[in-house]
DNA sequence: AATGAATGAGGTTTCATTCAT
DNA sequence: TATGAATGAAACCTCATTCAT
């Protein structure tokens, strides 16, 4: 990479954490593009060349967080050789809130801004550096065990929903109960969705 | 109600209901308060005799709205002559989440709006034009009852909060399921959180 | 008129003044609303009280100082007692000419910005302050004559361009040559373009 | 020609093509510098290396664009064997207007650009091309005519200037008459500057 | 209590120009 | 020559808030 290529990297990733920083100290409302540029040590065209406006950067920010979430809850699947998808999800959703309970910045970020678009594109888009896209990742896992699901990506989707929204208040208020007393009933109800989505193979019941 | 005084409310309500209007149809971040003095028809020095700024309204609008849903689902156990707490409580989400489902405006400006603060303040403040205090009516559900509660305010938010975080997807993007297929374990959960709020009556355990 | 209601007009005034001003000294394009408001000593905001952006004002301006040039012109008319639509029309095509000759700046700022449309609209709209219509005015002198005209827009669009077209450079630039010579050949193409919109009156000559 | 050289004439032309191509049709204020070399397909530098800034290549253009018409014109006089200075010059004069009239953006960008200064440029130097001044071929013609001309470079300018302010309207608006219509008089007009510029030769009247 | 013209700080966005590569 | 990322001055425009009426 010549300098010039690093030089360009180096101000978009600085505009990148500084509107990070700020949209969560602040609030995104209260975050000023001339905020995010005087903050970031470059000049406020500069912010144009990057980005089309401060919902523009928003939207890559909460995908591209999203999307370290859920990779990094995958390395940690593999790391610790869990098997079979179940205990595989499980793990990775007990991962992904542990992640948000010691973050609530993030948590506050990630929760106000993850809209079903968003969302979408941070799984199938490729992970930047890393060239591998989570969504395939999350496939392979399925494949690997023997049960079938149909509708991998709502199933997905609906178990993130599910524990997010769920675990927002529990984290922030500790309302209704702290993180811990939900743990359990959280785990019940992917059970159940999980049971929901399985395909139907061969004989047996649902 | 002298003819003035009718006419002041007037203003004021005119405020409420185009603010109501332009929240839930552009958004509370792209409403102006010109925009609402506009459509409502009157001066822009008008709204600040009124309201402290764009927020202020915001807040006694969800506060307000949060109100209605639960006082009109208190009256509906009431005419329909519901007994029991639990059944009574059940019946009153079931009544709140099928007025949100016909109204998925009000959705989005409830589920938007309604941080811990607002939620209290909308449970203990006397209602307008009625007198009541919905939070008041709820205790007296529940003495009715047999049964007793610890922490009878957490128990209310905790379902509320649940049953409305999980409905946000269902109702709007119809993930992961639609409502309807979701009911039976919203249901199954809220009978969870009712037992781990229950009162050591004597006999039985935990 | 009330104190508030003559202050609102004396800014409106003051803008359109100065907006004036600057675009016949450094010429629209240079000129910025920023400078605009500075020299007229009103507030940036209330610049877009009255007008919707540059070109508004540019506008309004090219077609009021298009209506006053006219207007001005047929009050002369009255004055001096012209009788018969030609005479009449070549007094006032002299009497333009020459207020253009005398303010070479007016002359720049009205050809440079008078476009059909704008044109039109100076002609047809009522004149601020004076609730009388040029355009009516016109009509009524050709009544008052003996010999009627088709189109008389046409017609009075046809020689006001001839004329503002060909003299843009009699005046400014003195070529092809100074305005004086130009006027005899201006006054003769003026009487070939009547005649050539003459109404056919039953009997007689061309 | 080298390569280089010619790959350089190559940028030079991408730039006068596009420039022209969006000021004819977004107009020279909406064209910006970004606009130009993004559609020419050059880096921003490249531009500079050419042109001053937006107003050079605008003025340029008018020139050249000046140029190609007059020269065009010209040699269509040859190729057409017309004989006699005058008959010449008409000739000319329908040449150009007919080229004009159905090139419309070529009108209005030649007519709101060519001042006295472009236009005197415009003739005076040597053609990119042709290493012939448009204008010395444009003396030749009055040398090999019987008659001399007062200023054959206000004479012509007169001629021109007449001909482009007055079939503006002619043809882009078809007021106030179509351009076949008004030519008649033209060429009538024509004829009394050329009298006005002749040299008194011995004999007779001016 | 009601008005709405006026304000002007503060935001967004553009774009001509430079300069290291 | 050619590039194009970076700049930042300077434009545009909005809108919450005030205050004389």
């Amino acid at each position: 990479m010549g300098k010039l290529e690093s030089n360009k990297k180096k101000k978009e990733d600085a505009l990148y954490n500084t509107a990070f920083e700020l949209f969560t100290t602040k609030g995104t409302n209260k975050t000023t593009i001339s905020d995010i540029v005087e903050k970031a040590g470059v000049a406020k065209g500069t912010f144009y060349l990057y980005f089309k406006d401060k919902y523009d950067i928003r939207n890559k920010l909460a995908s591209s967080k999203t999307q370290d979430l859920f990779f990094v809850a995958y390395l940690a699947v593999r790391q610790n050789q869990i098997t079979g998808f179940p205990a595989q999800l499980h793990f990775m959703i007990d991962h992904i809130l542990n992640a948000l309970k010691n973050d609530s910045q993030l948590l506050i970020f990630v929760s106000k801004n993850l809209s079903w678009n968003v969302f979408q594109a941070a799984l199938e888009q490729k992970m930047p550096d890393r060239d591998v896209r989570f969504y395939d990742k999350y496939l392979q896992l399925i494949e690997e065990g023997h049960q079938a699901y149909e509708h991998p990506d709502l199933l997905l989707f609906s178990v993130i929903e599910l524990a997010s929204s769920t675990c927002y208040n529990c984290i922030l208020y500790q309302q209704p109960v702290p993180l811990e007393e939900y743990m359990p009933y959280l785990h019940r109800a992917i059970d159940g969705i999980l049971s929901s989505y399985k395909k139907d193979s061969s004989v047996c019941s649902s």
